[in-house]
This record gives C-alpha cells, sequence and structure tokens, in this order.
DNA sequence: TTGCCATATGCCAATATGGGTATATGATGA
DNA sequence: TCATCATATACCCATATTGGCATATGGCAA
C-alpha cells in the first residue's frame, strides 16, 4: 500500500493536545473543580459538541478523567501528564536564564567538559 | 465572506511549534551549539528541505535564531519561548503532586479560601 | 415503555500540516 | 560573470484537525 504517511503521531500525545489553546482554557478551568460538559461549554464560550470533542482529546492523552454523577459526566483534571511537559520544558532553563550573549561561550564549555550529548 | 474558520491559531505559538517530536529534537539538539541545517538533517535524519521547514517554524515563533557565517547559516537556540510553556505547566504543579484521592478535597478547599481563580 | 435531559458521534466543509522532490535564491570565490 | 555549495521555496499528495449541525446513545424517572 506504501501510504505517503503524511504527519507524524498527534492525538495520542500530551504535547500536541495541550497545543490546542481552548484546551488549554479547558485544563485551566478545571484546576478549580470537576464539571459536566454543558457547564463547561459555556463557561468558555463553545458549543457543547466542541467541548465534548476537545475533552475526548484530553482524556485519550489522560490529563482528564470523567466519572458519573446521576445522568451527568463530571470531568475532572488529571495533571499528571502535564509533568512530562514541564520537565522538558525544564532542560532548557539554564538556556533562558544564561545571558544570550553569553550562551555560545557557556554551549563551547558544555562541549568540553562531556563529549557526546 | 463568512468563511467557516476551521482550526484556531497554528505556527505563531511556541505550544504549537514544540507539539512537532522532529521540532523537539532540533531544539534539543541545538542545546549542544549552533549548526548550519544541513549537518542538523543529517544528525537527525530527516532531508534538508524537512529540516529547513521546521526550523522556520521554529524561527517563527522565536526559538531558534540564525546567523550568517560565509555561506552557511548557522541556527542557534533562543529557548527563551519555553518559559511560558514551563510556567504553564507549572501552574499544574500542586495538581501532579496531590495524591489523585486527595484532588478532590484539596479543590475544595481552595474553592473556600479565595472566590473566583 | 416512554419521555427527557445530558453527552457523544457522525458527517461535511475549510484548512492546516508534513513529507518528498525539483527548483529557485543566496552568497562566495575563481 | 560564472560555477558551486548551502539553504529556502514551490508544488503536490495524503491526512489530520477543528468547527458547526444534526442526530445517535445513555441514563433516569414517571
Amino acid at each position: 500500500m506504501m501510504m505517503l504517511m503524511a504527519r507524524a503521531a498527534t492525538t495520542s500525545d500530551v504535547f500536541n493536545a495541550i497545543a490546542e489553546p481552548q484546551r488549554r482554557e479547558i485544563l485551566a478551568l478545571l484546576r478549580t473543580g470537576e464539571r459536566p460538559v454543558t457547564e463547561l461549554a459555556r463557561e468558555l464560550g463553545m458549543t457543547q459538541p466542541g467541548a465534548s470533542k476537545h475533552l475526548r482529546v484530553l482524556r485519550e492523552v489522560g490529563l482528564v478523567r470523567d466519572r458519573r454523577v446521576g445522568k451527568q459526566r463530571l470531568y475532572g483534571l488529571d495533571a499528571r501528564g502535564l509533568r512530562s511537559v514541564h520537565e522538558w520544558t525544564g532542560g532548557f532553563e539554564r538556556f533562558w536564564n544564561e545571558s544570550f550573549d553569553r550562551l555560545d561561550a557557556y554551549v563551547r564549555e558544555l562541549k568540553q567538559e562531556g563529549q557526546e550529548e
């Protein structure tokens, strides 16, 4: 078949999940507590189906969990997955702290210390 | 005109820029020093045009800078933009540190302390 | 069962994206 | 100016995404 493979992984990756602004809003809002889709959609000004779709993506990557309560379904935050993103960006901390002009010098130092990253 | 607007912002947002695995690889590699596109492509096993395209995205969101050296163009890291991502995810830190079972209780506490997030 | 409320899906339209290959553009040195 | 190396673009293809709307599904209560 040899289908041309047009793009890499996607909605199974936390980085991608939080690349969508609205999904970030959802996560931020959920910090203040669980909510049913409807309320969430209302608070963020999106349609219910739209919110449902975003929640599905978030659920698939594990950033939210849901539990039944009567005929409602409450969505809650499970931020554990954000930790990897925090750590990944943290790996660049010294670079944004270093004065930009000193960056290259710093890099040179690193290279001498231990060869091979 | 009323074009249906099928998707939100995109390649002008750091979150989106780092959603691509290969772009994250590029950033990680650049921590060890500046490089011309060709070398970068070789080290990461991608074609030169492919690497150029990713670098363009990274440059547009400000995560890399480039400078001319002879007929080469060296790309270097400018991690300052990653700081916002680090901080955003950091805003969830207490949630991934809390025992999951205690989360709801914690949220309730927050709500009582200060109304309005 | 039958309604009804809450939420998830299906489908379509409009775009965004990534990758590949060929080619344009830039800069340098003879 | 010309040949050449380095890098960016243009185009095309296949697929991923998002949004809107209509509709299916699920769970409850009479």
